[in-house]
DNA sequence: ATTGACTCTATAGTAACTATAGAGTGTAGG
DNA sequence: CCTACACTCTATAGTTACTATAGAGTCAAT
């Protein structure tokens, strides 16, 4: 299949699959007489691989190092483990800021409950340093 | 003061500032002969103000709309409450996009729970298209 | 006179793509 | 056979909010 067919199969864009292979994560399959990439079907397996990774937010980093790793049968997984705990550490502490910032923005719109002018809005106000001090 | 006294004063780099200063989001300040900048308060006033917008996760895009808003008092401030409420919703939906990312990540850590070897490694397995056809 | 800390501009790099320009390929219809 | 159209190719620039670097200049103190 040509590199269309292969978007639409795996869900990634025609870009983002020249992209992978630019970048080593995909290796480059045969061309045709006009120069056109070629698949096979191990292709649309490995992409799919990568788009599952990218689902569950692994960085292209840590997928190249998953890849690497398959091909190392017979060797221990602890790596592989030991990056998916790493991953969701780096999840968890996310969402504990985000959930810090999301209860600091809500006690800011609190500052300007109505519609007030821009002098008078306690959001602007709340930001500035002046009131602060 | 000059440019690494505002530095330190605001918790912003040297380079941040002249990268603001570039972006508009801060005005270009008086020179010395010697062609450095000369800061003066209200200009650590303004910075103060943007790294508070930025400490609670609004893009420069957005500041520059509460700073122009800044500059025209009397209107009524129903945007910056809009913007705010935004944020807010913006923030809410990371926040549950990550909570089914962490959870997901959960769930696949679970598919190897001790140390097997790579071809037996439950993770690699559930992230392979062909286990999931 | 020279050392050291500071500043200047301009440029490139970061992550993971997306978008574009300009050219070429392949095929179906008339 | 010609042409219109969909597709592909490479190369390059843009996105966000910075950070890092090179190479040059400024300034105060010793």
């Amino acid at each position: 299949m040509k590199i269309g067919e292969l978007a639409k199969r795996s869900g990634c864009s025609v870009q983002t699959i020249r992209y992978y292979e630019k970048e080593g994560l995909i290796s480059a399959p045969a061309r045709t007489g006009g120069n056109f990439r070629v698949y096979d079907s191990p292709a649309l397996d490995k992409l799919t691989f990568i788009k599952n990774c990218r689902t569950l937010g692994l960085t292209l980093d840590e997928i190249k190092q998953l890849i690497m790793l398959q091909d190392s049968p017979g060797r221990p997984c602890e790596k592989v483990n030991g990056m998916i705990d790493e991953h969701i550490g780096i999840v968890k502490s996310r969402i504990i800021d985000l959930q810090k910032l999301h209860d600091d923005l809500k006690v800011l719109r609190q500052k300007c409950g109505q519609a007030r002018t821009i002098e008078q809005c306690g959001i602007l106000d709340e930001l500035s340093p002046k009131s602060s001090i």
